[in-house]
DNA sequence: GCCGTTTTCGGCCCGACTGTTTTCAGTCG
């Protein structure tokens, strides 16, 4: 078979789109609404595919993915195969491609789109959506059957947000999303007929990054809580306000979807509303098997027809024979066959953790990178304030290859090693002395063999050249894992957040190595990271790879955010054991020295 | 078009809100 080579196209969200397009073709020319449904849920769960589905292509794993039965596995197979699919182009050449531009915008889907196409003789996919901004403008789309006066604005509106988000993606990473989602709380909870306020969706879930907040109070005058929350302050426009939910944007175009309910149904609310949208609707279809009916406001036994209300989520899931999920496990994978078999992990708590070995301190040792804000005893200080039995500090390493000799670089740190022992001399807590150090484009690690006599550890990490080629990259990353006393693989994806994509690796290679050679892959806490990313964390615990969670914090402040990196640890299915900072210090010494 | 702890046939998650209608279709989460 002829090799072929990744390219965008066979990417899973492009996948994804094209067979949302097929469906919505579909929609338009009348298909089985069964055949539409099935193409969304595929489009859905390849999105939503922990791997590249061209990869489990390579495997001839196509037929493993859930929702890809034998039609699809063959029209996606001879796309992966010749580039393009046929039966899809034949399908997509009956609509015109402006339709599908259309359909990006919020509140249009395929039947608006197409009439207004259709209406309007928008047929240039590349300025539809200006012709249709202008036909808003002059009152034309308000003339189309089926349009009016007030679908016309609503248009030009969405426009404008699309415009926007296009421009700049809102999703917020996780600080601050919480800060919003508290000051909505704050607001809300001023008003005293609301009885309970919780923020819950992907932010429950703890999600790596956060598009909309969702909001659930506990009321008994459910009409009057949603006209209090529409005038929040910040509201710059009001989706959508009805009986039992309400939708406002705030000022930086973010969506804040309110539901309210009765103490009854708060328990199903809380599950409804906690998502993910995968989780319900594969709950929902569990649930159907054995002849119940969910929805957020209970259970429905569809033969007695009798109506089952829960104040508490744990109930809800108990009710239907399954163990209690986690939130951070609710993204429809495997969860629901967990707790059907009561084996749902015991996951990672924020108070076993022990200590952190990632914290820049502002000791000057000319570093590659930046320094921290406070010195070793302050962190230590702090270190002890947070609980932890021992902190490890891990500034940059020295620049090595520049005006500094190698001998000087070994002089610094026997000097920050000493400066170290003086200052901590008599404080109670244990203490490792680390070294985060670049690996260079080569593999090397950017210090002398020499100077690893003054640190009791080393983290690895990349922080330049992020755009290898994979097997040169995976190259890279095993070579270094050979340097003496590396004992983790720092930030290992090097991802930023919206920023910066993941490196491209042969994972499995890395994560075979790491757990030879007893080194730690590090969950980096730091919002903007959150890396070893949680899809990989279950990935390299399958290999049986031990994790370390750090914070990488710069300030004192910024030790504080444990809390982020072991939330990740809870989406990848870590427990306790899983994790070498859960454990005492000498445990954790045995380790670095082995 | 997919799928199987009732099934290889006959099912397929569930409800809210809006606008344009005059009982409902379209869209969204």
């Amino acid at each position: 078979m002829k090799k072929i080579k990744f390219e965008e196209k066979y990417s899973n969200k492009e996948i994804a789109t094209l067979l949302r397009k097929v469906a919505a073709v579909y929609i338009l020319t009348g298909e089985n609404r069964f055949k539409i449904i099935a193409y969304q849920k595929a489009a859905d769960t390849i999105e939503n595919l922990s791997r590249n589905l061209f990869d489990l292509w390579q495997e001839g794993k196509l037929n493993e993915v859930s929702g890809i039965g034998t039609s699809l596995a063959s029209y996606l197979d001879e796309y992966f195969k010749e580039g393009y699919c046929r039966h899809f182009d034949e399908v997509l050449k009956k609509i015109p491609s402006s339709v599908f531009v259309l359909m990006e915008i919020p509140g249009i889907g395929p039947k608006k789109a197409f009439n207004l196409v259709k209406a309007l003789k928008l047929f240039d996919e590349k300025t539809v959506i200006l012709d249709l901004k202008k036909a808003c403008l002059s009152g034309e789309v308000a003339k189309i059957e089926g349009f009016g006066e007030k679908s016309q604005s609503q248009i030009l509106k969405a426009i404008e947000i699309f415009e926007k988000r296009k421009e700049k993606p809102p999703r917020m990473v996780l600080p601050y999303a919480f800060s919003l989602a508290k000051e909505i709380i704050d607001y809300l909870k001023k008003n005293p007929l609301v009885k309970e306020v919780e923020a819950l969706g992907s932010l429950r879930r703890f999600a790596p990054t956060i598009g909309d907040i969702d909001i659930l109070v506990k009321t008994k005058d459910e009409k009057k809580v949603i006209d209090y929350f529409i005038q929040f302050p910040k509201a710059v426009k009001i989706d959508n306000a009805g009986e039992k939910k309400a939708s406002i944007i705030v000022s930086s175009d973010i969506r804040i979807d309110l539901r309210v309910c009765d103490e009854k149904s708060y328990g199903a609310m809380l599950q409804y509303f906690t998502g993910s949208k995968a989780h319900n609707i594969k709950l929902r279809e569990y649930a159907l098997k054995k002849g119940y009916s969910l929805s957020e406001y209970g259970i429905k036994d569809l033969k007695t027809k009798k109506f089952y209300q829960f104040e508490k989520e744990e109930d809800f899931y108990q009710f239907l024979g399954l163990a209690y999920i986690p939130p951070e496990l609710r993204e429809g994978l495997n969860e629901i066959d967990l707790a059907k078999n009561k084996k749902i992990p015991k996951l990672l708590t924020l108070s076993q953790i022990k200590g952190d070995l990632h914290i820049h301190s502002s000791f000057d040792l000319k570093p590659s990178h930046d320094l921290g804000e406070a010195s070793f005893f302050e962190i230590a200080q702090f270190g002890k304030k947070l609980g932890y039995s021992y902190v490890g500090f891990s500034d940059h390493n020295p620049k090595f290859g520049g005006d500094l000799s190698e001998k000087e670089i070994v002089e610094i740190l026997k000097k920050r090693k000493k400066l170290i022992e003086e200052s901590l001399k008599s404080f109670d807590i244990g203490y490792f002395i680390g070294l985060e150090v670049d690996i260079l484009p080569d593999g090397e690690l950017s210090l002398p063999k020499e100077a690893v006599f003054y640190v009791d550890y080393l983290i690895a990490s990349i922080h330049s050249g992020f755009s290898y080629e994979k097997t040169k990259m995976t190259k890279r990353i095993l070579k270094a894992l050979d340097f003496p006393k590396v004992k983790i693989l720092g930030h290992p994806t090097g991802r930023l957040l919206g920023k910066r994509e993941e490196i491209d690796v042969f994972w499995e290679e890395v994560f075979e190595k790491a757990k030879k050679k007893n080194i730690a892959l590090e969950i980096n806490a730091w919002p903007l990271r959150l890396d070893l990313p949680d899809i990989l964390v279950r990935q390299a615990k399958n290999f049986g790879v031990k994790f370390i969670i750090n914070t990488d914090a710069h300030s004192l402040k910024e030790m504080e955010g444990m809390f982020y990196g072991v939330s990740v640890a809870r989406r990848g299915f870590l427990e306790k054991d899983d994790v070498l900072n859960t454990q005492e210090f000498d445990k954790l010494e045995a380790w670095l020295k082995s």
